[in-house]
DNA sequence: CAAACATATTGACGTTTATCTATATATTAG
DNA sequence: CTAATATATAGATAAACGTCAATATGTTTG
């Protein structure tokens, strides 16, 4: 079996259940969450949601290394999440609106069926 | 300086930036965004927002064996985010209403504010 | 250009994660 | 009770992660 008819399979059993599938965005949506999986980079992110900020008002906030903030601010940049410009000797981050957007339509597509499994014993 | 003391600190800062303190919060929708920053479990997640299902159902989905999606349904459990029930031999999952609430909430209170930081020189 | 400053990169490190195989623990059916 | 089935746990392992100290890069100012 190659790797695109495994692929192949396994979109098609997504459809065999019904569930909407949302294709490559997975990993897109994938590395949002992990981004904001890690308790420092989520602070960061909320504190965004207030305004731009430089690096090194951001860093004022907690007791982590210049270093370790720069990795945390390329993650959170690489994933889409936040903006990062160059102003002078300064780096400023802000959220990504485009990007806000697409979790709060992912999450806020999601409405809850209270649909007991009940099939389990014809299937499994 | 105790542990307590950071704590105290890092609050304090967090209050004079203005920014929307989430508290101990942190640490739990850090967990929320960990389990889903994994694509096998966005996967599995978004495959419940269709309803309950068994895990001999969910695990046809993947090319990964049984203690795999055992270890990633413990996770997204644990989280909060999913509940799980033993329905005879079978262990059924569906997304856990009020923690998925949280989420949306948490995304949907952040409004973007096209606030330049400009005051970075008089600070840092 | 040189000094000062903000940020990025590198290399090292211990920890956590995702995965497997092998095995254990339910639970139901005969 | 035993066999079959679904799920969980244990142990091992390779890869990824978060952190730091040291250093490099880039920008402004005297």
């Amino acid at each position: 079996m190659t790797a695109q008819a495994v692929i192949s399979a396994a979109s098609n059993s997504f459809a065999k259940i019904g569930v909407r599938n949302l294709g490559n965005n997975y990993k897109e949506y994938a590395l949002f969450m992990k981004a904001l999986g890690e308790e420092t980079r989520l602070k960061i992110f909320h504190m965004l949601s207030d305004g731009e900020l430089c690096a090194c008002k951001i860093l004022e906030e907690f007791h982590i290394t210049q270093p370790t903030l720069s990795y945390h601010m390329k993650i959170l940049c690489e994933s889409g999440l936040v903006n990062g410009r160059k102003d002078g000797i300064w780096m400023k981050y802000s959220i990504n609106d485009k990007s806000l957007n697409t979790i709060k339509e992912l999450f806020n597509s999601i409405e809850i069926k209270n649909v007991e499994c009940i099939d389990c014993s014809a299937e499994c």
